[in-house]
Order: C-alpha cells, then structure tokens, then sequence
DNA sequence: AAAATTCTTGAGCAACTCACTAGACAAAAT
DNA sequence: ATTTTGTCTAGTGAGTTGCTCAAGAATTTT
C-alpha cells in the first residue's frame, strides 16, 4: 500500500518548479541535484508530466521545463494518477479506472463486503489529495523550520 | 497504491471464519472453494492470521481453522497490516513502522511537503481501516442482494 | 496400531514491477 | 558546426507477488 518513488519524485520536482512558475525555465539536473534525485530516472518523470499537459520544456542551450498549469489548478491527485495509476486500494472501486474483480464471488457491487469499505478508503484518499493543490503543498516548504503542530493520534 | 491479494483474500476467509465463530470450525478447501482463493495460498495467509492470534486450527480428521477473537476486536487495519505491512503511503509517516526516507532533502519532519500532505493521507486511511469491525464488515454480507445507497461523489 | 485426513513448514518459481541506466537522436543557441 | 540541452526506446538487476510442491506432524477413525 505504497505510493512509488516515481510519485515522489514527481511531486519533488513540481514543487521546485513551483518556485519558478512564471519566470526561468528549470533544468533537469537543476531539479535533480535540488532535490537528490537520479537524474535520468527524472527525466522519464518530467516526460511523462509533459505528455499530461502540466509541463512545457524547451531544448537546446537555454532549455528546460516549466509548469504550464497555474499551481492552483494542480492536484496532488492528478499527479499522482499519472504516475502511479488510479488511487483506488482495489481496482473494483475505481472510479477512474474500474475493474471488475476476476475472483470476487459477490455477484453485485452492492453486495460485496470488501467494495464497501474499500470503497470508503478509496473517497477519503481521493478527497485529500483531489483537493490538496500544489500551490498549497509548495506552501509549506516555504515556511521551513516553522513548526506546525499535529494531532498524530 | 494497491492492497494484494493477500490482503484481500485474508479478508474474504475471515468472512466466512466469522459466520462459524463460536460454531464449527471451518476447513482450508471449504473456505476456498467459497471464496475462489488458491487452496495453497490460502494456507499461507490463514498461517499468517494464526501466528499473529487471530486465528486457532487443528489438525486431522475433524480438524480445520476458527477464529478465536470476536469479529467486533478484529479491525480490518490489523487485518491488513499482518497480511501486508504498514498502511502509510510513505514509510516517513507511518506510524507503526516509521523509516527515514533516504534521499528527502528536508532536514526536519515538519518542514517536508510530501509528509504533511501524506501524513493526512496516512491518518484518513487508518482512522476508517482501525475502526471498521470485521463484525461490520461480515454484516454486509448478509445483506446481499439488497440495496444500499452510497454518495459515490 | 495402522490408515486416513487435515494442518505445518519450507522451499521453489515464473511473471511482474520498481528504480534506475544507457545510448542514439533531435532541436535550439552560439 | 558545435555545444548544450531535451526526447525516445530499450534494457537490466533486484525485489515482490502470487502461487505450487513436497515432505512432515498431529489428530481421528478403524
């Protein structure tokens, strides 16, 4: 129940790009170096957020990436799908990607036992981060070393 | 961001553990058969829910696996974590096998991005997979067939 | 006691995924 | 033309997932 490093780095290199949204382009090793990452398993990442729309990049001597998508407008949800697949805990609770369950003996979603709570994870997963924006998740490295206090039961 | 089958075929035996609790115990083929799980996978997961005290077997003629905690003690987390590991997301905010992640340039816990938003993450999971009963989760499937509503937003 | 039945243990294995690496190529600036 | 960047495709080693197999130990029935 992991989210890949693909994901995380993912989400590392927007926030760096966050940074610099509107202004200079950004270089991979740029990023890289930033945020201690390989450098050419970036790039597949920065690649694959360009084909999805929130990246621009440019080749050639001044090149780089740049967010084309205003933070604000960014999920962490959306990152996360196109780099990790659907957030859903069980493909048959997707509801981005659903998949009937090949072994399930339940004949009817409604009377699956697993869909219900699964079901239930799968919306408080997706209601945190299909509302948690980059703009707000760039927020708090800005404000590094502050201490915020947590409830962590 | 997926459980395994092991998980998910752990949880549907005890479904069916939990209709004989307290009656006859339940052999390892008739579970499968019911379920549709691998007979021999099976074993190693109801042997996994044993040795973590769920479970009680015997051997021999009249022999077979019981549960020995009621369904009400059993949380699907617990369930989970025996089968599959730590709930968070990112080991760095899981709370039962917390690990420093390698490579996050952040000095402090508090000033990570990715922690706070998967932090959250972390806690919504728990909090609906540590209260949900397995007594709970067998009632659903008693009410096979009819109807439940569900604002699936 | 012997035989049948069931759980127990451990090993093994094919297929897949993850995290990364390499290399050839294309475009942009100097 | 050359250098500097991004683009694309393929490969790879380690580890995990989802199972299978086989030998053994306990329990009951005969």
């Amino acid at each position: 129940m992991k989210f890949s490093k693909k994901s995380e780095y993912g989400l590392r290199a927007l926030l760096e790009l966050c940074e610099t949204y509107g202004g200079r382009v950004l270089q991979r090793h740029e990023i890289a170096d930033r945020q201690n990452i390989p450098v050419e398993f970036l790039e597949q990442i920065l690649l694959a957020l360009k084909r999805a729309g929130l990246l621009a990049s440019r080749r050639g001597i001044r090149g780089g990436y740049s967010l084309i998508k205003s933070p604000e407008e960014i999920t962490l949800g959306q990152v996360i799908r196109i780099l990790d697949g659907p957030l859903a805990p069980i493909s048959c609770v997707s509801k981005t990607a659903y998949q009937k369950c090949s072994d399930c003996p339940y004949a009817t979603k409604a009377s699956c036992p697993l869909q219900e709570a699964m079901g239930e994870v799968r919306d408080a997963i997706a209601n945190i981060l299909d509302h948690y924006t980059l703009s707000r998740f760039a927020l708090s490295k800005q404000a590094e070393g502050s201490y915020v206090h947590h409830d962590r039961s």
